[in-house]
RNA sequence: GGCCCCAUGGUCAAGCGGCCUAAGACACCGCCCUUUCACGGCGGUAACCCGGGUUCGAAUCCCGGUGGGGUCACCA
């Protein structure tokens, strides 16, 4: 590629950041990194009744937690800015004046309810509505006297007749349009806000955009958006519609199907490098066979042409199994950061922790973290070392206290507990093995009903450690309880 | 409905005319490790949507059907 690569991730600061623009961000990222170009944001407010400035933040906070950086954008401006729509409204004005002078574009004074009822109509009737060109064919005398009685026009764009638009694009090919299915559509609001399609086209333009690799559902703006790119003179970009993230139900990701944004991924205690990995094999598939991968390797490996075409379906299996790998892969400490508000939510904790208090938690996250597919399992994990009163979790557990042998194996558990100086996992084991011995029953007759005495569960983390973390005194107070009951 | 896209196991996917009696991963099942549950290791079940072509040869190319998705705004 002769040309420096520059693209771009334009959202709307409408709505929390979807998972399906994580994606496409991400895809935009690694094909600049990997060519060594850039990466740019920009927003597309021109929706000012639904754009807000607090979403354009979570935009930027989303994308930061992501990894993701951008060499210019709205927060840290560049040369080709402003990279808010909103604030270059003239820009796209004059460009609009341009197009009606050379007749390429057109006042229209339909009302919104003439409108309305022509698409009624053309409903009623089983066909589709293309504007009919009622405004295209006013004489300039009619258009005067309009616009002198104050009314404010909207600005269409003349499309050609019987043209054919052909999308050269990257991952699907050439894609073909009839210009006749369009009909003359909006590209200034009769507020002087320029429409999606219109403000796109020179946006890109004037950032210099090299490629525009967004996803599918833009595919059919696409025509409208390249006789917009001649008619203005300015250079094609090169296209690349990704196929779309889609729900268990194989439509598109949303809302309906629980978490569709990435923010309730980041508060569950998904990684950034969990999420990444995953998405980035979500219609992109490396060379050889590794699937984990860190963002270097996926910069090293992102082409365009080993996009897949067919759209993906968002397995949250899949993703949970990776999850819980980056986690078994984090230190304790990190773990633990990210566990400290799940567990204050839970009540286990309060906000200010000792170093003692630090480091017996750490010991617990190292525990559990072998089980967690996301950090907020923690709280159900770690419960077992909160609980004040151990209840058994089920009749499988119930069966396990009432073994006939139970009752002697806690006194002589407790009678060896008491008796041990060093309380450390390692003597605590040492100290099970013995009684193992000793009671002459088999582990499991052992070990089984001591776990549930203390737990009320039948699995968890190993033994001596739940020991060891509870320590003597609370391991006598719940071996009390349990006494009092069998 | 018009237009556009897509079609390999339940899911993500490799495959780009012979290497395919079709990789790998998740999920599922079994075995091993182990006091339990996980983790880890080993193994197993499971797919080329259908019908026509083209070709010596098709999962791969072409056409049709079917199915799924997207889109049809003065939203982006």
């Amino acid at each position: 590629m002769a040309e420096k690569v520059r693209v771009r991730i334009a959202p709307s600061p409408t709505g929390p950041v979807h998972i399906g623009n994580v994606r496409t961000a991400l895809f935009n990222w690694l094909f600049a990194k990997h060519y060594g170009g850039d990466f740019i944001l920009r927003f597309e407010d021109t929706d000012t009744a639904r754009s807000k400035d607090e979403y354009a933040q979570i935009i930027i906070n989303e994308f930061k937690w992501l990894g993701l950086d951008w060499q210019e954008g709205p927060d840290i401006g560049g040369p080709y800015g402003p990279y808010k729509q909103t604030e270059k409204l003239d820009q796209y004005r004059q460009w609009a004046d341009k197009l009606v002078q050379e007749r390429k574009a057109y006042y229209c004074f339909c009302s919104q309810e003439e409108l309305d009822q022509g698409r009624e109509d053309a409903s009623g009737r089983g066909e589709v509505y293309v504007y009919p060109g009622t405004c295209r064919n006013l004489t300039d005398a009619e258009k005067d006297e309009l616009l002198a009685k104050g009314q404010k026009p909207s600005i269409r764009f003349a499309v050609p007749k019987g043209q054919k638009i052909i999308i050269e694009d990257i991952v699907r090919g050439n894609v073909e349009f009839d210009s006749d299915i369009l009909g003359d559509f909006v590209i200034v609001r009769p507020d002087g806000v320029p429409i999606y399609n219109f403000a796109v086209v020179i946006d890109d333009a004037d950032m210099h955009i090299t490629h525009v690799i967004r996803a599918e559902e833009h595919i059919s703006n696409t025509p409208r958006q390249i006789l917009i790119y001649e008619a203005l003179g300015f250079q094609l970009p090169r296209f690349a519609h990704v196929s779309m993230v889609l729900g268990p139900d194989r439509t598109k990701l949303s809302k309906r199907h629980g978490a569709a944004f990435v923010g309730q991924y980041r508060e569950e205690g998904y990684l950034p490098e969990a999420l990444i990995n995953f998405l980035a094999l979500l219609g992109w598939s490396p060379e050889g066979e590794k699937e984990i991968m860190t963002l270097e390797e996926l910069i090293q490996e992102f082409t365009l042409d080993r996009i897949a075409k067919n759209p993906g379906v968002f397995d949250i299996q899949k993703l949970n199994w990776m999850n819980g790998h980056y986690i078994r892969q984090s230190s304790d400490d990190r773990i633990l950061d990210l566990s400290v508000p799940h567990l204050i939510q839970a009540g286990f904790i309060e906000g200010d922790l000792s170093h003692e208090k630090r480091e017996w938690l750490k010991q617990v996250i190292a525990c559990i973290k072998d089980h967690l597919e996301n950090v907020s399992q923690v709280v159900k994990h770690a419960s077992i070392f909160f609980v004040d009163t151990i209840v058994p979790e089920n009749d499988e557990a119930e069966a396990v206290l009432k073994e006939e042998t139970a009752p002697s194996v806690f006194s002589a558990f407790l009678d060896k507990m008491d008796h041990l100086d060093d309380f450390s996992p390692e003597a605590i084991q040492k100290e099970l093995k013995v009684l193992t011995k000793e009671l002459k029953l088999g582990g499991k007759k052992v070990y089984m009903p001591i776990r549930v005495a203390l737990t009320g569960q039948t699995h968890g983390p190993e033994l001596h450690h739940i020991i060891h973390l509870l320590g003597i005194g609370r391991i006598k107070e719940r071996m009390g309880q349990i006494l009092s009951i069998v």
